[in-house]
DNA sequence: CTCGGTGCAAATCTTTTGCAGTCAA
DNA sequence: TTGACTGCAAAAGATTTGCACCGAG
């Protein structure tokens, strides 16, 4: 876990940026809560940075492809440090907590945490014919 | 498509709400556009009415259930009458429209408005262990 | 030392709410 | 007639931006 964080801050610096006490703290967090955080819960955990830090730092480390955006029905995207490989998500309806789920192509996905599914949904992004 | 309005308009009487002028115009856009669309476009459709009622309305048939309501990713919701039967959706990353896709279980869906997929995403929704 | 990044405050945008007047039933 | 809705205005919340200062490199 500690690789991961010093990974993406060898490659920040690499490209130039400045390694901040708001961009440490915002990729720590993100690293060692191994859960998506939307931007609201990562200000409240990241009490002495400004908000409008923290929104700039997220964005910046999601534009330079560290942080993978997550977008739940009914809720703020949520943010996680990027994994790379595909997958897919599961989000309990009741506590919030979610789980990645691989999506491999070798073997059926299981679901560790999971107790029931009551819905699932599936989209698509792509162009239309119009568009191609 | 007439139908579908009045049965959606007959439903709401029944239920004991008021057929107002900014519901009848809200039913009709969604009905003849055959798209689902944000609040935002839908305000810029309904001009003459006030952003706080189109905002009560899309809620208040969103609750009774008249409304389904899509989340995509980096984007406002979209709201849609609803169809009842289980279905997902293709969106078109250019120009925005969107293909419903049957899951029926049947057959295989098959997306007639698209010519490329580039990613997909599946959520599921369910309780977590510690939550059932 | 430099200038990229931060904090702070103000601006902007989105959504909600209170209230008085209006109109569907 | 009556109270469920609406429009309007203000409030609340979320996000962005301008600017002077600070600290990472």
């Amino acid at each position: 876990m500690k690789d991961a964080i010093d990974e993406i801050i060898s490659a920040l610096q690499d490209r130039g940026f400045r390694i901040t006490k708001a961009r440490k703290m915002l990729i720590k967090h993100l690293a060692q809560k191994d859960q998506p955080l939307s931007i609201q819960a990562l200000c409240a955990l990241l009490k002495d940075v400004d908000e409008a830090s923290v929104y700039r730092s997220v964005r910046m480390l999601h534009e330079e492809g560290f942080l993978e955006e997550i977008a739940i029905a009914h809720e703020a995207p949520r943010y996680a440090l990027s994994h790379g490989h595909h997958h897919h998500h599961a989000v309990c309806t009741s506590c919030g907590v979610m789980e990645h789920i691989a999506c491999s192509g070798e073997k059926l996905p299981t679901l560790k945490a999971f107790q029931t599914i009551k819905s699932h949904e599936v989209t698509f992004y792509g162009l239309c014919k119009k568009c191609a």
